[in-house]
DNA sequence: TCCGGCCCCGGC
DNA sequence: GCCGGGGCCGGA
């Protein structure tokens, strides 16, 4: 059943409330747009509308499309690196992980990358059987490991969170790669907590 | 100055419709809900409502869920691979950045990220420095952009859109040993801040 | 038409 | 209260 709408003529449009009150933004409820809005005056919080001062357009959340592309390209950039500079040292492969052997003989430019996912998703990758460009000199035992995630990224609403990236250290200061050793002793971890992953469907 | 809604009692909401169909949601415009929906009977198309059954999850935007663990599963693999240059070429120890160190000890996998926000918002707001390349998760918040008020979710807001892209490379043979260059673009700069640790350049 | 965003439902 | 995620406004 389709709902009602404009009560009034079509001259009338949507009303546009101005916003909600930055309380009921955050918590995401509903706010009735008075001023000590129903969930402020009940919370017996100051209800204050944004807009007035301060406040730089705030926009709150917004990464999106853009965002994830960007990060995508740079990956492909660093991954294209990364291949290009194991394969030109003639990196044993016994040396490394079945996880990076894997990825050396994978295709990295041909992600579609569509941020917004078609109607029907495209089945499973098989595993990646791509002309390496230049092969390491020996090949070690090839464990089967990584299912080779696809590249697919879907969009991203709201990437919002505390998240362990790679960060700041400019090119200039990366390790001289000279031909010493050095040990730490001591393996610092990280971690943040994960929250569950709730699927849900409306 | 609420929406036109309930103008008498507050029984009358918005009243949404069931499910818009999907011409609407694809072009995001209001649908009412009947069969042949407005905009559909105008444009003459189809106007198929998504059933409960078939029609894999739309979704249709975007679980960033997904997105980001497909990112984080990548620098997972980005690092190893670092992790086993690095190794191969020896570097002392002493020579190198702490957090590169830090880096080389340990798991790469293991890590957790939270898709939800921190509970607590981090403080300084330095400027933003170089263009990053490789770093070790540094398990604090770095995200930071704005300090707005309200806002506690960081976002990767920051790197929303334009920026140069890392130049991109192909297969070109490197210099056998460390990229003591890799010829980055002048530009390239966003990214945030770091708590200051003991960042050291040799 | 597109789509960034906004309001806000409703499960947890 | 939180927050995933849906409907859909309104500007480009």
């Amino acid at each position: 059943m389709a709902l009602d709408e404009q009560t009034t003529e079509p001259r009338r449009k949507r009303a546009k409330i101005v916003s909600a009150c930055g309380e009921c933004r955050r918590k995401k409820t509903k706010c009735n747009g008075e001023q000590p809005c129903r969930n402020c005056e009940k919370s017996g919080v100051p209800c204050v509308y944004p807009s007035s001062s301060s406040s730089n357009d705030d926009k709150r959340n917004a990464p999106s499309k853009a965002a994830l592309e960007a990060i995508e390209e740079r990956l492909k950039t660093i991954e294209d690196m990364l291949r290009t500079i194991i394969k030109s040292q003639n990196v044993l492969a016994v040396e490394m992980d079945p996880v990076v052997n894997n990825f050396l003989n994978r295709d990295s430019k041909s992600s579609s990358s569509s941020v917004s996912s078609p109607p029907l998703p495209p089945p499973p990758p098989p595993p990646p059987s791509v002309p390496p460009l230049l092969t390491t000199p020996q090949q070690q035992s090839d464990t089967t490991t990584s299912p080779s995630l696809q590249n697919r990224l879907p969009s991203i609403r709201s990437l919002s969170s505390s998240y362990p990236p790679e960060q700041k250290l400019e090119h200039r200061d990366l390790p001289p790669l000279g031909f010493q050793n050095y040990g730490y002793p001591p393996s610092c971890k990280y971690q943040s907590e994960n929250k569950d992953m709730k699927k849900r469907k409306r």
